[in-house]
DNA sequence: ATCCCGAGGG
DNA sequence: CCCTCTGGAT
């Protein structure tokens, strides 16, 4: 962890947003979708959409469009929409700040709730799963386990609560600059001495 | 297990 | 062409 720390003292979450509505959208967008991406759709639509309101009440083909490029963009709009509404009815408006009331939210499992959590609110409530986290999580050999629930549950083991989101951040760094999905830059490495792979699997 | 889905890299 | 990108619902 020292490792990760020393090569990354900057990790953060490179999706843009000024609030926690932002924030919840931004990640239920980065589904499946490099935050790149995501960023340039949200530099739009958050001119747009300014309040939780405002998503409730669009008319769903017109969000679809506004969101269509970052992929699953039926599936996205419906939460997003589903969102505002919940928002809207059961929260004054405002993103709530709990586990069970954020997944209880259209298009919101684990992974986004502790994005949210994590980031907007400064919880550190659970370790963030997503793609790069649970494929490094493997490779480093951190655990075996295969769903990303279960993954969370080792990594929380592993690892300081008050360093859980820092954490999350670093292996998504990572797993972006250095490990990525399908190649991986072992040479460069900072985590070579610790990897198993390194001289097993992955030559160099 | 399968579906949703566009965009970019190799 | 195939794989991957800060997943979640059915």
């Amino acid at each position: 962890m020292a490792s990760l720390a020393k090569a990354y003292p900057n990790a953060h979450c490179e999706l843009n947003y000024s609030n926690p509505l932002e924030l919840l959208v931004a990640t239920i967008l980065s589904a499946r979708c490099t935050d790149q991406r995501v960023n340039l759709v949200t530099a739009k639509l958050f001119k747009k959409y300014r309040s939780a309101a405002d998503y409730a009440r669009v008319p769903l083909p017109e969000l679809e469009q506004d969101i269509r490029t970052t992929g699953f963009y039926r599936n996205k709009a419906r939460s997003l929409k589903g969102c505002g509404q919940a928002l809207v009815e059961r929260h004054d408006g405002q993103v709530p700040n709990t586990m069970e009331a954020l997944t209880q939210l259209d298009g919101v499992g684990r992974k986004t709730a502790n994005v949210v959590l994590g980031n907007a609110f400064h919880l550190n409530y659970g370790v963030v799963v997503d793609t790069h986290v649970a494929r490094l999580a493997q490779r480093l050999g951190l655990t075996q386990e295969k769903d990303p629930e279960k993954i969370e549950q080792a990594l929380m083991a592993l690892v300081p609560q008050t360093q859980w989101t820092q954490f999350s951040h670093w292996l998504i760094w990572h797993g972006r600059r250095r490990c990525t999905a399908r190649k991986p830059d072992c040479r460069g490495c900072e985590l070579r001495a610790l990897c198993p792979r390194i001289g097993v699997t992955t030559p160099i």
